[in-house]
DNA sequence: ACCACACAGATCGTATATCATTTCAGATAT
DNA sequence: ATATCTGAAATGATATACGATCTGTGTGGT
């Protein structure tokens, strides 16, 4: 009994290839090879690709086949302004419904942030960054938009992989911005309130690393590193 | 020479009478019936299902075949809201690059609307109010909110069709609106305020219909028919 | 040297065939 | 009468096969 279908061990085989940058933008997906790797026909390979393709993760050309999504140079730019839009809401909405606990939790996770900052891991920086915030958007009553923060954060993983730098400095302050977060949702302010300092969280990084990759575009600096 | 290939062709029909109504919510999907209907093997017709369940118009179980996403109670809410933030979003980043030209055009579909309002058809009237809409968030910058708001729409063709009950005197309302909205991108207000009234527009229309539909629960009225 | 054309290899698109799973009706036992 | 078993029919899942289309390369002509 197998506990998934073909197609879908196809499709978690690519997509975790192409988060994880293995399968980098503009490589190109033929079936033959894959299938033969997975031992399965081509069949199976052609729907995980169609899946991958609604989801945009890769385009599709008649009789020529697939390629992983190219990145043009606002993406980034238009991504992170995306997610600070969704979860800006996710979390201004999850907000009414976020228990005492889940603030003590979520508190602990940027403790940890915090400490971490000295002997500085930027993936595991990341990693817990992205524990912080599902703790606060998670709740969201509306799966629709919560459904898009997911989007938008394994969005941006690829994105992270492909062309990212890092922007010194970002990192304590985002420590500093979470903790006011905290502080509003505790206080119960307003959804409007919430909303807006969640957004301009994110909104802050990617003004961040625009400054910093504009300072630093003659430099060609390039270190695989995150900003939260 | 075909245009198309067959999976798209198999697509487009699946996708047209499921926002048509034909295919109603719970519908059942069959392969081999509709691969006849085409035409085609049942082959680009999974194909073809696969997309529609990526983008969640089906939902689909092991072994057991497709069938047309059912709408829970709350999703037409829930549809509301997002489309509220995602439009809110595009339409204040589309303002500042919207001409005299396309105001006008504006004016002029939202007075045919404003008209249309004596000789009242519903359907009519939800086409020119997407048209309205159309002319103001389309030049949103941002692709990505610019297809989630689309997605939105569509996603409204079919929660219409479905189940809706239609709102009195809120139509005219809606129409004073817009011209409220026209005249805070003529003036270039700010970003953010564009965002909250658009957003607040829509969200009036969901409040409107939850408040009908909640006093008329027993009457078991059910019009086909929109609130913009 | 350069362009047009034709051919070959690669790859995709689709049909057909076969196997697997589910579902449901009817039989049987309790 | 109800519950459970069993097997056949319906349907989905996948493999294989073949035809269609694209792409690049080499050859001949200018």
């Amino acid at each position: 009994m197998s506990s998934e279908s073909k197609s879908e061990r196809a499709y978690r085989l690519i997509r975790s290839r192409i988060d994880s940058g293995q399968y980098v933008p503009g490589f190109r997906l033929v079936l033959a090879p894959i299938a033969q790797e997975l031992d399965m026909s081509v069949v199976p390979v052609r729907e995980a690709i169609r899946r991958l393709e609604a989801e945009q993760l890769v385009t599709f050309e008649r009789n020529v086949g697939a390629q992983v999504s190219l990145v043009k140079e606002t993406e980034y730019l238009h991504t992170m302004q995306t997610l600070a839009l969704v979860e800006g809401a996710a979390t201004a909405l999850a907000a009414p419904s976020i228990s005492a606990d889940q603030i003590r939790r979520a508190r602990e996770i940027n403790a940890t942030m915090s400490e971490s900052l000295s002997a500085f891991d930027p993936r595991r920086f990341t990693e817990l960054n992205l524990d912080f915030h599902s703790v606060l958007f998670e709740s969201c009553p509306n799966p629709h938009i919560l459904d898009l923060v997911h989007r938008g954060w394994n969005r941006m993983k690829v994105l992270r992989n492909s062309s990212f730098s890092f922007v010194p400095g970002r990192a304590q302050e985002s420590v500093e911005e979470h903790e006011t977060i905290l502080r509003m949702i505790e206080d119960r302010a307003p959804s409007a309130e919430i909303e807006a300092v969640a957004r301009a969280h994110r909104t802050a990084t990617l003004d961040a690393v625009l400054a910093y990759s504009d300072e630093h575009r003659h430099a060609g600096e390039r270190e695989a590193a995150p900003a939260a």
